[in-house]
DNA sequence: CTCCTTAGTATACAAAGTGATAGTATAAAC
DNA sequence: GTTTATACTATCACTTTGTATACTAAGGAG
């Protein structure tokens, strides 16, 4: 599925399912977003996502790579240091981004009025 | 995975996040972009997606309904009629899948240069 | 020599997502 | 009585995602 993104060959795929293959990991959308106002190496993404572990930061971070949205930069150095930040394509994914957060901030503050179904936030 | 939208016990969950839950799924994307311009009953959207199955439409169209985007009426007639509408907060979410559209159609056209697939715009 | 660091990888396993197929309900048409 | 239509639901199997845990490399500190 990581494969190719946009080979599949029914007529009815179209650029939001390609969006959506490339942003739509569980964490992409998130590590985009920190990636947006500055580089960051490894363990800044993993603190700044708590509840990523390291196999997930890095594999998400391989796709993205692999997409071509995040430049890896590696220093040949002991202990290692990595740092990624946006490429130019991933820059222009910004303010989707953007509007991502925008709309899904609006969303979260309004929740569901009187629609019978339950989205609320328990104690927890 | 579905229960609960904004479970932001931790100071990370944002509005990224949040939009992606409800719009990530696999069709839902593709869904809500069918939808923008018109109601659709149950066997049109079907149509319109040949690939997905009516277990896969069914399920993402709830999920969608109880997030609140879109409207589910039913006409107790025989065969039965369903007809699917964007809510008003459904609405609000169009220029956003406009905008996954366009930047999917843009990422699409350079990186695949000539792969023989096809970007038809459903119903454009 | 052992321990510490960072950015991973390897392995095992659980959970979620997806697909194929078949079955249900009801009224009208035949 | 059987078939047709629509919008589902149920079941099973399989694939993808995600988690937890332990382990690696290589140089410096002690």
């Amino acid at each position: 599925m990581r494969a190719k993104i946009g080979q599949r060959n029914d007529h009815t795929f179209c650029g939001v399912e390609a969006t959506l293959e490339v942003i739509g990991g569980k964490w992409k959308g998130v590590i985009l977003y920190h990636l947006v106002p500055e580089t960051l190496r490894f363990g800044e993404l993993g603190k700044l996502m708590p509840k990523i572990t390291q196999r997930m930061l890095t594999r998400q971070l391989r796709e993205l790579e692999g997409d071509g949205l995040v430049h890896r930069k590696v220093y040949p150095v002991v202990p290692p240091r990595v740092e990624y930040s946006l490429t130019e394509r991933g820059r222009t994914l910004a303010p989707l981004i953007m509007q991502l957060k925008n709309w899904g901030d609006a969303y979260l503050s309004k929740e569901q009025p009187g629609t019978g179904f339950d989205t609320e936030t328990p104690g927890d």
